[in-house]
DNA sequence: AATGGAAACGGACAATTGTCCGCAACCATC
DNA sequence: GATGGTTGCGGACAATTGTCCGTTTCCATT
């Protein structure tokens, strides 16, 4: 299924090990792609849904711990699955921007971007929701059925349409722009920004607002 | 803790049930305040992260059937303690807009509610964080750090820089600008725009442009 | 107040996740 | 090719989640 001496293993050696040339990363190699051929399967057979790490182990014939030591969680054992497909989607997107006429607008190429990426998670929709899930999310849709974010919503609607209305803005989709600024300003999102790249509240609210008040 | 007549219970009676006027209500109504009492005593003591729907089934002592019937998942117990709260915050938002002079643009307002959302956010972080987590993700910020995501963010963000170098685009985050672009394409938003909402691949991918290529 | 049916309780259980550690395979050195 | 230290395997286990169902409580009717 693979060369021995296949100098350049296709998966990009998570994270540890791999030592010399043998033996050891042979057995590495096996296990990885019985992990990943069995989770191919199970997935293709039950749906992403139904299938749970221990099935996995079960039926790679691998124990538990040898699983999570290679993947985390469901999550990365679909991203490794996704990885060949993954990767060369991003790169014919990083060679498009390259190959572009430099004198090309670059939200010109942004617009590209954005275009290709949507086809792509068009494309691979069912598993690329795994996988953000996985790593995101736990229960999809559901946050959007919440009365906080129903109330929200409720109240931005109407915003947005007289702002439409008396020609302050136009052209713009209503329900997609407000879900993106409700996303946009999550708990969540706000955090990341707060606590991990050192936002303060008034840089945070500048550049939303830059987006979706002084932008649209 | 709570006047036993209260007719106007401070709870929104979630879904089911609460028959006509008595007894069956009474215990309810006593039920859902031992579990809040001990959500809230559970949290204060081990931290938002650490509580379990177990232990607050055991020590506000009802069955775990009683408390799921109730609440779905954490998250949902949460909300109900945040419940006034947030309340309090959606309404005072409300009255802010409909009180608002008619002649104030619409795009004024927005600006106001994202700045009062914001406030908010900022603080209540922890509980909201764990609300939004429960609804929404498993392991916080951890998206940001995996390849697929940092690749698209080392992608866009020259791609913004020379936007902004170019003057095609000025006064832009554009981290921020990145990591919300990130997000409005996450395959969840697609999805659910697609699925849920009826959207078609076109409709989707302009109102995005609207925003991040137009728009800036 | 006895009775019957509906609604809700509680806790046992099955299913998963994630961790831990005794045991075995492996590589390097002699 | 024996020896010893290191690495990694497997699967038992503890912790949770979420469901299911026999039992109890409650209300309406008689």
């Amino acid at each position: 299924m693979k060369q021995p001496n296949d100098e350049q293993d296709t998966l990009p050696d998570t994270k540890e090990s791999a030592a010399p040339g043998s033996r050891r990363e042979e057995r590495d190699t096996e296990y990885r792609r019985r992990i990943l051929a069995t989770a191919s399967d199970l997935i293709e057979r039950r749906g992403t849904e139904c299938v749970t790490m221990y099935q996995i182990a079960q039926e790679a014939g691998v124990g538990q711990g040898t699983l999570y030591r290679r993947y985390a969680h469901l999550g990365e054992v679909c991203s490794d699955l996704m990885q060949t497909t993954v990767d060369t989607f991003l790169q014919s997107l990083g060679e498009s921007v390259a190959e572009a006429d430099p004198s090309t607008p670059a939200m010109r190429q942004l617009s590209d971007i954005i275009s290709l990426s949507i086809d792509f998670i068009d494309q691979k929709a069912s598993l690329l929701h795994t996988i953000h899930s996985m790593y995101v999310e736990k229960k999809s849709h559901t946050i959007y059925q919440k009365p906080f974010f129903r109330t929200m919503h409720d109240l931005l609607q109407p915003l947005l349409a007289r702002a439409v209305e008396q020609g302050e803005i136009r052209d713009i989709d209503i329900p997609l722009t407000v879900n993106t600024l409700l996303v946009a300003v999550s708990p969540n999102q706000y955090l990341y920004h707060r606590d991990v790249l050192g936002y303060d509240k008034k840089r945070f609210m500048e550049g939303i607002c830059r987006i979706f008040v002084k932008g649209l």
